[in-house]
DNA sequence: GTATTGGTTCACCATATGGCGAACTATATA
DNA sequence: TATATAGTTCGCCATATGGTGAACCAATAC
């Protein structure tokens, strides 16, 4: 469990919770405080605070704080990450089932059921 | 936390973990049994089966057994649904930075400093 | 200066996760 | 029938996760 936790790990962990994706969502319309992002969710800012961390560490978003107010905003190089590996995955499927199709269809060219 | 667990709660942790995303590598190249999925990994059987009782959970595979042995398959229209989400967020982001870059356009034709 | 606001930290709790070894079931194979 | 093989189930354990309330700090606002 103490394996290398690689960019894929952290950014997945990060997406498979509603509350952080509903982050993300706002923050696609810019930045904003901790504050604001908070709002919409009823629970604790200590609990929200953790999400806050968990997307930081993941390199989801960042954040900076000038005065009292902490301002976070997103790091779309890092969904783009993600959907790099699925798209990939995707690719290769694909690859596959293309040359199965071919090979079905090479070898038997006129009946299809069986 | 009791919260309905949505398919993208289930798809993005199933993805979250290394091995998980090696299985389903592996079964990009086509169906195999348990067995074999789990020889690349020095861990029990016992845990492996876990990983993919989650993997089955979220949808990403699917699997039968017949005789004594258990068939698992990708079922890739999951991995898409991952996919969608993600898609879908970077078009908004970029839709607003489209925007952002136009109103910046229109409102300092020629001074970019402030 | 005092009060309020925006964040942060701390100790704590219940549950989930990811691993283990041992025991067990059922199907092939010899 | 005896034995090996492929999975499965069980009880256990350490750590991670997601939440709480209370106390605390540092900027603003009054």
């Amino acid at each position: 469990m103490v394996n290398q936790y690689t960019a894929l790990d952290s950014v997945f962990h990060a997406l498979a919770d509603p509350t952080r994706r509903a982050v993300i969502n706002q923050l696609l319309n810019g930045a904003a405080p901790v504050k604001r992002l908070a709002e919409p969710f009823d629970i604790g800012l200590p609990a929200f605070l953790k999400h806050l961390t968990v997307l930081e560490g993941s390199g989801l978003i960042r954040s900076e704080k000038q005065g009292r107010v902490r301002t976070c905003h997103l790091n779309a190089d890092r969904l783009a990450t993600a959907e790099r590996w699925l798209s990939e995955q995707r690719a290769i499927w694909q690859g596959r089932t293309d040359r199965l199709a071919a090979f079905v269809e090479s070898h038997s060219p006129e009946e299809k059921q069986r």
